[in-house]
DNA sequence: CCCAAGTATTACCGTACAGTAATGTATTAC
DNA sequence: GTAATACATTACTGTACGGTAATACTTGGG
């Protein structure tokens, strides 16, 4: 029995469904979305399964939600779930790193995206 | 129900628990690890709990184990967790990048806290 | 005001899971 | 050999959680 809860558990909780993970995804790529938008991406789960998750969410603060008519559009809280998060993924920075610089070169030989370079030695792969 | 378990979700299930994460942070500290150690740093577990947990991280892949005498040594495995994590971790990179370097910045200008979190003096670059 | 649409909330169910205790198995010590 | 150490495995238990169905609430339209 865990007593104390931190900010961190919290979230950890929130990542461990895969249900969950899909509608922050759909929140980040899509912009803000109302219930039954993201219910519609859930063809075998009932509408109030999605209502529940999404209340897990804002229970977390990892989306707020504002009224627009009567449906509730629901938004992705990016800086609450990084506040929560990067403590941990800066623990085990050196095993990302490398795996995250290989995937920025893949996405940059496919195209130009946002001049980002990488803090370390920028390897310019031709910028198309 | 979900039926299919992709190698992503297993990851998120196992890092869903704090005792787990917490072996995983004490075999990126301090390396390989007997059970013995390991439960020492919960006295408020029994030592088969902590075992389970360790069958759990290695049915993930996340920890390896090898026999020394009577003991079971366990080792991480960063590349299963990097590979398993990376992408999701990628997908929302724009919002850590931020945060990440800010905690760069803090270890630097301050005292070094962790042996991982300076392991690379890098330039700062400005995030947009 | 009444009704429908869009969500939220509640009640309920089944299962997954963390935890303990007890037993089993391998290895070293005596 | 026997005993002890170090884990693993099994059996069991309570509870948290995901899912559904039913009900309640809020808002806009007629």
């Amino acid at each position: 029995m865990q007593v104390i809860s931190s900010n961190s558990d919290v979230l950890f909780r929130i990542l461990a469904d895969p249900t969950r993970r899909l509608i922050l995804d759909l929140l980040a790529e899509r912009g803000p979305l109302s219930v039954g938008q993201l219910a519609s991406e859930f063809p075998d789960l009932v509408a109030s399964g999605i209502s529940k998750h999404l209340m897990s969410l804002r229970a977390g603060g990892v989306v707020s939600a504002t009224r627009r008519g009567r449906q509730q559009i629901y938004q992705l809280e990016p800086d609450v779930l990084a506040a929560g998060l990067t403590p941990w993924i800066a623990k085990y920075e050196q095993y990302w790193s490398a795996a995250l610089e290989r995937l920025r070169d893949l996405a940059q030989e496919g195209r130009v995206k946002d001049e980002q370079t990488s803090r370390k030695n920028v390897r310019r792969k031709r910028a198309k």
